[in-house]
DNA sequence: TGACTGACAGATATTGAAATCTGTCAGCGA
DNA sequence: TCGCTGACAGATTTCAATATCTGTCAGTCA
């Protein structure tokens, strides 16, 4: 058959993430991006608009790989209170491990942060959504006393936002930062506790 | 008399703080500074050591006087939960209104957050320590159940850093975000309070 | 004597010309 | 026809020469 391989976004994409990580995102061009895939940098813009644009659908799929184990945990079944624990324990070490395994990449994702691009305010949107979930829950099984669960699913993701948000990375380092999740959490964790009946 | 001016640690950090305010930190130059109080340079380096501790000594007269007002509050008397209430929205205010009014003061502070400097450490610890005040007071009075008050003292400030910590400046114009601040204070005061007598 | 100056070495920042990149598009070749 | 190329204009980045700055110190002056 000697099948000629295809342009498609999606090996566009794959080809900019390798690219993206090896020359760090100041550096990374879409000439380099052609040169990887052996094209002309004409046809990568054929399927992305702009650079910005292939910048932010890389992101995605990089964000998208990050929240997926998050949605097991949001859709699972047990008791809220420790799901929710679970939950944003696994969000901080995914987000700590990557800052370690895949630096380059953490860097473009703090760039984009900065910039309040629409992936990552949708990758934002998506997780409070999934600690809502598991708020809903709680409220259901009489665990958690809640007047707006969206919102305060957004206060905890705000009231976290020290161990996730990625402008904070160099502080998760600091050794003191386990105790000072630990303390944050069981003041969260209280705060949502409904009275106890007797 | 017509007594000469002298050269005075103190004078020499009044005109620093309106160099650095009307060239910005990545502008401002010892020898500025130096012209502006008619000196050489070498008579600023007299009673500075280097320009980074005099950009230090700055920051730290700029933070002290940020603190002051807090201070005010945490040795009040009055209820504790209606007292960190207000001392943590003053402490928001008084930051966001510094941002406003003096965007270049202010991103000296947030580049040397970045490098957490001594000053800025030492301004967190104080402000840490004020909390820790009004939580104790608040045992006291059997308003707030707390294993560790130094620690949740942290933790509240940590809870509390996407309103307060420079690096979320940006975010604070956000028109949401008067909402999410009464959100998480709501869900922390919850979290510190004792169980009700009956 | 002791606060201040000013010249100096090495480090850092500025600048402008040259190189490279982004985004477009007329045209090529399958 | 349709995906791709490659040349192009304007924007951005690089690079090296030049200027400025930091920090020191021997010397001045009151």
């Amino acid at each position: 058959m000697n099948e000629v391989v295809v342009l498609t976004p999606e090996r566009i994409l794959e080809v900019t993430e390798d690219v993206l990580r090896r020359y760090g995102l100041a550096k990374a061009t879409v000439v380099d991006v052609a040169r990887a895939l052996d094209v002309s940098h004409g046809s990568v813009y054929r399927h992305f608009p702009s650079k910005a644009s292939l910048r932010e659908a890389v992101a995605k799929r990089w964000l998208d790989r990050l929240s997926a184990p998050l949605l097991k945990i949001a859709e699972a079944s047990g008791p809220a209170p420790a799901r929710l624990d679970k939950w944003l324990r696994t969000m901080f070490a995914i987000k700590h491990e990557r800052l370690g395994d895949d630096p380059e990449m953490f860097a473009t994702y703090l760039t984009l942060a900065r910039e309040a691009c629409k992936a990552v305010n949708c990758h934002k949107d998506c997780l409070v959504d999934q600690a809502a979930k598991i708020l809903s829950d709680g409220v259901e099984q009489g665990s958690f006393e809640i007047a707006d669960v969206k919102v305060t699913a957004r206060a905890i993701f705000d009231a976290t936002s020290r161990f996730h948000h990625p402008g904070h990375a160099e502080e998760w380092s600091d050794p003191g930062t386990p105790a000072r999740i630990d303390a944050v959490l069981a003041l969260l964790l209280k705060g949502l506790e409904a009275p106890r009946k007797r």
